[in-house]
RNA sequence: UCCCCAUUAGCUCAGUCGGUAGAGCGGGUGACUGUUAAUCACCAUGUCCGUGGUUCGAGUCCGCGAUGGGGAGCCA
């Protein structure tokens, strides 16, 4: 591979009268008789580099005959650029052409529609938003580690596949070698003790308890890894494969877990305003003006923290009429969560210490008797993006609740031992990467920020 | 899974009262210009999602199906 230079160096740092060879795809070309300009895009930046191609250039004739799409090397000298529209410009010596287009091309130098890319999700990365989306996720991924790293805190790999099914955070893909159409059955239904781990699998919907384990060890933990839900939803925040982070942190309540996801927005929008500006100008421009605005001022802004008991309180005194029922007792409806964040608070908040019988066994469980120490954070437009809470790590307690539940104990007992010998309190959060993408980004469907959704119906590419 | 909406040229869309299909972009040809998703002129392009029905006649009305989108539930 011979040397060659990324866009957004010379254009951070422009080698000007020095020759150089840049590599990528044409992003537009206007061809005149006495020159012709072609835009190349490498995917480093938003910015495309102008190339000068003279007349006077061998292989002028085939280079102007170059569709939007094509890639291309292009060997020159980097010049001040005459005219308005960019500061440099590079004067082509050479162009070679790796691979041609033909008037079939979907991509054209117009706007297409999110739905019309969503069906070449193979050829949209080399269009300016996804270009932007794929590396703002790039650089949060980052952040995420930093972040942690700055902390103290172990990056953690929680198994991919996993027995338990009882975690009640949705439904399993089935992980087999099975012959499906003639597996081994043992009373009329399949016998999963003759599958390859001896008993039914399944890809994991979370790695938080493992995740207690680890930090009732090692104190602070992170998880960050890929998460499999096969629920049939059909919605703009929801996928059947999305990333999640997943911090646990030993002798914390549920206040220093509210305060640690608090830290940790804030932490990444900045991240995403100082480490990314030129993306993030680009979506503030394109995708949702007022984005920079918004992000700068959660950066700097303290999360309204208000308990779920409150919040029932507010919405039953809301001027506005609801579809669904609020009542201490019963869940809060997407309508609430928006109402709350979006009226009421008018940014992010945390709604605590929700009502036990509408959450999870592992959940610690207050001195009211009737609640339990859970949190999520909401956000305008976006709903739920952190789901947390502080864990029962009173054997009895947490026994008597999976009793009370039906949760089978025996299946568990290693997540018990962790209560039965050297129990501590601890306390951590599930954030959904993806829906902090759309955040940060101002993007509205999920399947818009990953390069390729997994959703009912959809496994392509 | 439920509710609502949509599906017309490669893409984005218009299409009136039911009378046999249009624009912009893209493509082709040419002109012109240190151009900026260039501009101008000309040219070509259709299984009107599929299917059944109503009608003299259906892109248009009705039924069914498929696909997509929005909302809801589940949740991150």
């Amino acid at each position: 591979m011979s040397k060659y230079q990324r866009v957004l160096s010379l254009l951070k740092n422009p080698p000007l009268g020095t020759g150089i060879t840049v590599k990528g795809w044409v992003r537009s070309i206007r061809v005149g008789k006495g020159v012709a300009f072609i835009a190349v895009n490498d995917g480093s930046c938003v910015t495309s580099l102008q190339v000068v191609l003279d007349p006077g250039m061998p292989g002028y004739e085939e280079a102007c005959k170059i569709g939007t799409g094509s890639a291309v090397g292009v060997e020159g000298v980097l010049a001040a650029s005459p005219a308005a529209g960019q500061p440099v410009e590079l004067r082509a010596e050479r162009v070679t052409v790796y691979g041609g287009v033909d008037e079939s091309y979907p991509l054209q130098k117009k706007h297409h529609s999110f739905e019309f890319l969503r069906s070449i999700a193979h050829l949209r990365p080399r269009a300016n938003t996804f270009g932007a989306v794929f590396r703002v996720r790039s650089a949060l991924s980052f952040a995420i580690h930093r972040f942690f790293r700055e902390r103290g805190f172990v990056y953690v790999h929680t198994p991919i596949i996993t027995a338990n099914d009882c975690e009640g955070a949705g439904e399993l893909f089935r992980v087999t070698t099975l012959d499906l159409a003639d597996p081994p059955r043992i009373e009329g239904k399949p016998d999963f003790g003759r599958d390859f781990f001896g008993q039914a699998t399944g890809l994991a919907v979370s790695g938080q308890l493992e995740g207690e384990l680890l930090a009732c060890g090692l104190s602070s933990i992170y998880t960050f890894g890929p998460t499999f839900r096969a629920e049939n939803s059909n919605t703009a925040r929801h996928a059947a494969e999305f990333w999640m982070v997943e911090p646990e942190t030993a002798f914390a309540d549920l206040a220093d877990d509210a305060d640690l996801a608090e830290d940790f927005i804030r932490y990444l929008c900045r991240f995403a305003l100082e480490e990314c500006a030129e993306d993030m100008a680009f979506f503030d421009k394109q995708i949702e003006p007022g984005l920079i605005h918004r992000i700068g001022a959660l950066a700097d802004s303290e999360f309204v923290r208000m308990d779920y008991t409150e919040a029932i309180a507010k919405l039953e005194k809301a001027s506005v009429s609801f579809q669904y029922p609020v009542s201490w007792g019963l869940d809060l409806q997407t309508e609430h969560e928006r109402y709350l964040t979006e009226k009421v608070v008018g940014g992010p908040m945390f709604v605590l210490n929700y009502p036990k019988e509408i959450k999870a066994f592992y959940m610690r469980q207050n001195d009211d008797g009737r609640t339990v120490a859970a949190m999520d954070l909401l956000v305008p437009k976006v709903g739920e993006i952190i789901g947390g809470s502080q864990r029962e790590e009173r054997l009895d307690l947490l026994q008597a609740r999976m009793e009370q539940m039906g949760i089978d104990q025996a299946g568990l007992s290693w997540y018990l031992d962790s209560r039965r010998w050297g129990t501590c309190p601890h306390a951590g959060f599930g954030l959904g990467f993806e829906r902090l993408i759309m955040y940060l980004t101002g993007m509205e469907n999920i399947r818009d920020v990953i390069p390729f959704p997994r959703t009912p119906g959809h496994a392509e590419f």
